[in-house]
DNA sequence: ATTCTATGGACTATTTTAAGGCTATTGATT
DNA sequence: AATCAATAGCCTTAAAATAGTCCATAGAAT
């Protein structure tokens, strides 16, 4: 039961956010793109879902004033300072077994 | 006060997030570009913020099992039944007035 | 310490997106 | 209902990302 959507409606799906984060500061593409430092279509292609770069987005968002949003991906795990001690430092690459470990 | 990292570091910094929620779930690079579907250097792009597409990105997140997070950058925002009977569809275009409404 | 292997970096060819401009729609305003 | 302006869509060119391969480096495992 995972995700049913395609990866072109979920960035369809995507777009539809960020248009609605423009509209409510009720900027239109022009100037979203303006401010951002981008071309006018590339907002197009964000909000319609029809490709875009990262480099775009992560400039429109920090146009947007949601930049803080991009570091919400994968929450640092809190831990004590006594675990801290214990606490083997993080794995920087997979390991060669090959079943996956955890989830 | 606005974020004071360029566009350049926060890719950088999304691309670390990225490795994180892969390592944790203990995959190599080329697994996951293989269940993915995308290429072992798109992965290597996500990862080192050296330039990727959202296509790239979607995909990838997908297989993270991470996708879910693509749906919180702008939440709806919940109303009443009957705030709903008052309430006016929102907005379909940005509006002629050329001062920022709102925040 | 040595082997094994995941990752980074480079290179080339191909595909995709950015940029910029122009037209057609269609929502919003009067 | 008529006008005005925001947006979608298409075009061309330049820039950037993907895909595929190879090599160098540096974690991990033995």
């Amino acid at each position: 039961m995972q995700n049913s959507k395609t990866p072109e409606e979920m960035e369809a799906a995507f777009g539809d956010q960020l248009r609605d984060l423009r509209l409510r500061r009720n900027i239109d593409q022009r100037q979203l793109a303006e401010q951002a430092g981008v071309a006018l279509n590339a907002v197009k292609n964000l909000e319609n879902g029809r490709g875009a770069t990262m480099t775009s987005l992560v400039k429109v968002l920090r146009t947007l004033g949601r930049a803080d949003w991009l570091e919400t991906l994968a929450p640092a795990v809190a831990i004590s300072p006594m675990q801290m001690l214990k606490a083997k430092q993080p794995r920087q690459r997979a390991s060669k077994t090959k079943g996956n470990a955890n989830a």
